[in-house]
DNA sequence: ACCTATTGACCACATCTGTAGTCATGGGTA
DNA sequence: TACCCATGACTACAGATGTGGTCAATAGGT
């Protein structure tokens, strides 16, 4: 159920977050600044994306619309817990020590973790 | 530049972390409980990652003796920049939240995290 | 009614990954 | 001395990934 989104298919998901129920040439419109695919290598993707059930589509006339299957936050959760497992035994304050550390964080985000430890204190 | 290091070879970059200087049967013992690799297994591991400069290695009679041309922090700073540009629009704060969310935070962490932002904001 | 552009289905192909196997060689053992 | 074993070098091979091509069917324009 590991449901491996790769560098390249996460792309494509990221517009259908944004958007869910897009054609293939939609989708491809929505990433012409950002990716210099062909129609086709997006259609490729989105079959892979379908085929391993991150996608669900429905039949519109002659073509499919796409929609995410599975949740952006589940998505961005699991991938977070990978890496801290694999990296940080599984902790976050050394994740964030070496985020700070490295790129500093900005006023919001110190601003977002106070709150967010307040809350989680009370 | 990328060095872009698998998940295989991580556990293999995990014992050189820990120990530098190791030959391909003393990484193979280190890793006798952990994984259940061949040492064939192994020597390919060690191998991809000299190829692509993550590991540098010094004779030893006829063996070679591996060494982390990587640190250990680097790694683990680029590999959470990535995860954290690629899913959580560059900002750590969401990151934390969501982890937060998802498993909890340790009291440990939630007590490191407080040390890090007061040092941070004086 | 005819042509064209688009669509999904299927195919291609180089590279990367995980996981080993083969081989010649040299060091140590019996 | 005659072998055996561990070592690095090279090879293998299936599945994943990035990137895109071919093709038959068809909806739409003219």
């Amino acid at each position: 159920m590991s449901m491996q989104i790769t560098t390249a298919e996460l792309e494509i998901m990221k517009v259908l977050w944004k958007t869910p129920g897009l054609g293939a040439s939609e989708v491809a419109d929505a990433l012409e600044n950002k990716q210099d695919w062909s129609i086709r290598t997006i259609k490729t993707l989105l079959s892979r994306l379908a085929d391993k059930g991150a996608l669900t589509f429905e039949q519109d006339g002659r073509r499919y619309l796409y929609s995410p299957a599975v949740e952006e936050r589940a998505y961005q959760t699991k991938s977070a817990g990978q890496l801290v497992d694999r990296l940080f035994g599984g902790r976050a304050a050394p994740l964030v020590a070496q985020l700070a550390d490295a790129r500093g964080l900005s006023d919001d985000d110190i601003e977002e973790l106070e709150a967010l430890l307040g809350r989680l204190k009370q």
